[in-house]
DNA sequence: GTATCTGCAAATTTTTTGCCAGTAG
DNA sequence: CTACTGGCAAAAAATTTGCAGATAC
């Protein structure tokens, strides 16, 4: 049980090394909740997670450690109309698909083939194209019932 | 040199009737100026903009008519990670690229490919997918040069 | 005439910051 | 040791809201 675990840990420690800080339990517990979720937590919901682990530990730490993941590469920030923005830990290529009613965010797995990232690559004329991010909007199903719609 | 100005108040005029709201000067220049301007402005940047011609027009009053103008489906509002959000009013389909360091975003053409987004929407299970956004991220040439990368 | 809209200012929400004590390396 | 961090509370930034007077239709 502790693999998974012990993987995270390895992760988090040499990011953090390869730009010149420092290993704490914050960061650690922030990672982990990110890391072992599927869901799309705001910064708020991380607080909630990692309390029972972490009690003493406050929202502009947690704040804090997550700009320190994203900034190392290790987390996703998305941000979202309704001003709120949440954190994604997966690290696999894959897309996101927003529900329009309840704001729910999924997975959805694959990547864009590369010529296709390409011919937009060619489109951005003068500027260097490092990523992209692709979003679905629509409405999930809970909703649509809920609707009747 | 009206004829464009003409042309935006009609669509407006017809798009507020559809929704049974009122045509007002303030909801007018707000939508003119993002018709009329490539950039894709912060609130508070049409607040700007819109001043000279209605000097008494407020921060609120453009957040209102924008909201407005995005429900018409007039403009579509974009939100990023720094928490800014900016509006676009151009409703030719295309994409984004938002340089990482300046902020700014620039339009790229183009559309995905129809069986490309239905691939997706089969990603989606349980999920009805009405549209998509894609966003490229990276730097403007500006922002190269001035780092020297 | 009347429901809708604007402007103002205050309220809300979300995120960031300064500072001192605590801790990793 | 010494610089980097965390916790706290206060600040900042962005957006929304309540209300009274103004306006579109």
């Amino acid at each position: 049980m502790s693999v998974h675990h012990d993987s995270h840990e390895g992760i988090l420690r040499s990011a953090l090394e390869e730009n010149g800080l420092r290993y704490t339990e914050q960061r650690s517990a922030v990672f982990e909740h990110l890391a072992n979720t599927k869901s799309h937590p705001t910064a708020d919901e991380v607080l909630l997670a990692v309390r029972p682990a972490l009690p003493g530990i406050s929202l502009a730490t947690v704040y804090k450690s997550l700009e320190t993941l994203v900034g190392c590469g290790l987390v996703n920030k998305l941000t979202y109309s309704d001003g709120s923005s949440r954190y994604d830990g997966c690290t696999d290529p894959h897309h996101h698909a927003r529900c329009g009613r309840c704001g729910r965010v999924v997975d959805v797995p694959g990547s864009l083939p590369e010529d296709q990232v390409e011919g937009l690559r060619l489109g951005a004329s003068d500027f260097v194209v490092t990523g992209y991010r692709l979003e679905l909007t629509g409405y999930c199903q809970p909703c649509l019932t809920a609707e009747r719609v």
